[in-house]
DNA sequence: GGAAATACAGGACAATTGTCACAGATATGA
DNA sequence: TCATATCTGTGACAATTGTCCTGTATTTCC
């Protein structure tokens, strides 16, 4: 449990004992069933999540009344608007659980006062982010250079568990591409 | 000049004269030409470079000869290839400049060095690229739920200037679709 | 256990986008 | 200034993808 968190985090950067307990008051363990709303699209955005066990996905519903999968998110892995949570906007997503789920959840006053206690931890969500953008980065080369059957293969090739656990309509629609069309490239 | 990336970093952090003097020296002011390459393609990214006055894109050849842009980097803006530069690996990009362009570059060293003397500085990198992480999900966000002529309609809302500073092939590259499909919307 | 919801595949047709070819307009540099 | 790139628009056709539909497993939940 807080094992896992500080697993998490020194792999990133080195903590004493001491710094660990200072760190850890920060973060709150929140549990959540399948199929349960942790964010509300256009509500404001209270946590960034941790995930320790299960499978959350942030997703967007457009005026046509589709579902757009911005991103999966599994153990180890954070997952929350993060615009809305650092600007105290409303959500763009709905952020909502494809399994039961555990947690640890931080809010952005929390954040904010562990980075200036601790500027190694601002040093590892600074790492984090980056790891995010770089990401996000090849996902959108993705888009501007691939067809969707190799996008398709590429994320295969990426994260083959995520197949296994997430309908394949979840998949198309993180792929940007109709149910049907995924269909047509999976024999 | 030195003003600018003063004034840019405190939109962010506040500085003391004395921290700035401390700084500056870390930044490299560097000149380049119209269709000068800054960084190539497969070689080792040496500098992260903040936008004085100018235009830079960074984009990738793929194996089939097509050139797919990444980004566009105009006043006030950071460019480089950030996997590349963080990890010290072979960049995805050609980074060039569409127009004469003047800059401020910094390298991995001198940034991390910044970063570890000043634990401000690391929190305006932090910001920096919390901001970019937001920019690229608004972009993945359109490829996953909008055709190619709302993402058109939504850039020129979005950035008005870059249109006109920049020929619509590569317009059209950045939005991942063909110069003749572009060519459809625009009467 | 059984009803209801969900997941998945496939066909037929329409809409969107890519490719190729050609032509005129504009910018660039010696 | 002039020759040469580069940029842009357009039409015809092919390839890709979306939409709507039907039918069948499979899962979920009381």
């Amino acid at each position: 449990m807080k094992e896992i968190l500080r697993a998490h985090i020194e792999e990133i950067v080195q903590l004493t004992d001491d710094e660990f307990a200072r760190v850890l008051p920060h973060f709150i363990p929140k549990t959540f069933k399948k199929h349960q709303i942790v964010v509300h699209q256009d509500d404001l955005v209270k946590y960034n999540f941790f995930i320790l066990k299960g499978l959350m996905k942030s997703a967007r519903i457009t005026s046509d009344g589709k579902e757009h999968i911005m991103q999966f998110a599994m153990e180890n892995w954070w997952i929350t608007d993060l615009e809305a949570f650092h600007n105290g906007t409303n959500s763009k997503f709905t952020i909502d659980c494809l399994e039961d789920t555990t947690t640890y959840v931080i809010t952005l006053e929390s954040k904010l006062k562990l980075c200036q206690e601790l500027p190694k931890m601002e040093h590892f969500f600074h790492v984090k982010t980056t790891a995010g953008y770089i990401a996000l980065q090849k996902r959108v080369l993705c888009f501007i250079s691939s067809k969707a059957q190799d996008r398709y293969h590429n994320l295969l090739e990426q994260d083959p568990m995520l197949i296994q656990r997430v309908p394949k309509v979840m998949i198309a629609s993180f792929l940007g591409v109709s149910r049907e069309t995924l269909s047509r490239f999976t024999p």
